[in-house]
DNA sequence: TTAAAACGTTAACAAAAGATAAGGTTTTGA
DNA sequence: TCAAAACCTTATCTTTTGTTAACGTTTTAA
């Protein structure tokens, strides 16, 4: 099977970050493998390190905590975008929670042991200090954010702040799982829902 | 005045992120500033691009977002942490908060320019993209945490975290400040507060 | 195809948090 | 030193959220 247009596209987003020079790009991309995920297959699981980075070519995944013998999400990644339990991958220490397939979804992946192979590599190693440190301070400025929102915002404002930046999420999320990523219950969004939607009706 | 023993400091405190060759830190040291600040003095504020990243000596500071003439109060950061408004330092966009010194303060400052000179710099350059990932990575650990405890935790129970891990915070910081951080107002925490002392009385 | 599971809403009640204000103590700064 | 400001607690009332359970609808999987 041949994957060279995933790849290509993989070089595209990746821009976001750092800019491969060709020579950089034909042996990263020997470090990638592809993984396929059907819905619930998980990522990764709590008390395991975590030793993959994905991005994501199709589908979506879910991150979520189990308390109490309760799931309570606290993210969500989708096409183009990456996925890791990071503090694990970064530290090689075990992970806590759950990263779960909500549906059927394509990974690149690149392992830690290949990382460290690539940062070891003097052809390659500075192009990768630089792809690892602004995926890092992307990540950062999102975690501002939303550390922010929790201290500054009532829950009915970040839910409406939400709808507004990230509509489409509601389009292919359960609502309860939204709820928690609000860091509400499934039954006070509904409430939130009901007393909002007046407003605008 | 002479600096030595303070830059000698700083070279130990941030070898957990990265250490620097003599040859390294013989350049790495002609970038940095020492700046002092009384107490109440900011070092970041709104509309403003944060353009320097500081080590804490000596002193204490604190982030707050203001909120229709309230402050409500973000972050802290104390002796040998770091401190910087970091998403406006890395996007060189404008900063949204404050970061004021809640004690008389003296930290050593990197500019941006300067970073970026380093970056440029090739007897250092590689140095500096190590070291600003390791910074990045690391904050990023703690955000991991501190959201997770917003999606998972009541207020009363990130409050006996806190008092557990953190319990020498409250022999610095006011309390109303401390509610803020854990997503609550002062009065709720007072509250809190005298709940959970019968459990221990 | 069909039974089971998952999902969203609603209701009722309890628990917690927000808002406001008052009071007493401590700290600050002129 | 002394008045003003900052701080913490408490009280009251309102609003919101949590908890549990029920109900109808939709989705899932055998």
């Amino acid at each position: 099977m041949d994957n060279t247009i995933h790849l290509n596209h993989l070089r595209t987003e990746l821009k976001k970050f750092v800019s491969f020079s060709d020579a950089e790009w034909e042996i990263f991309k020997q470090y990638l493998e592809f993984r396929h995920y059907e819905k619930k297959e998980f990522f990764a699981v709590p008390d395991k390190v975590c030793d993959h980075m994905g991005f994501i070519l199709r589908g979506a995944m879910r991150y979520f905590h189990v308390r109490e013998g309760i799931e309570i999400t606290g993210y969500f990644s989708f096409e183009n975008e990456l996925v890791s339990a990071y503090k694990s991958f970064l530290t090689r220490r075990p992970n806590t929670n759950y990263i779960q397939a909500i549906e059927k979804t394509t990974l690149i992946l690149i392992s830690k042991k290949n990382f460290e192979l690539m940062e070891n590599n003097p052809a390659i190693a500075f192009k990768i200090e630089q792809f690892g440190r602004r995926i890092a301070e992307y990540y950062i400025c999102c975690y501002e954010d939303r550390v922010a929102s929790f201290i500054i915002q009532s829950p009915e404002e970040r839910y409406l702040d939400m709808q507004k930046n990230a509509g489409e999420i509601f389009l292919r999320i359960p609502q309860h799982y939204v709820a928690n990523f609000l860091g509400i219950t499934p039954v006070s969004l509904s409430r939130i829902r009901k007393r909002t939607l007046k407003v605008h009706a």
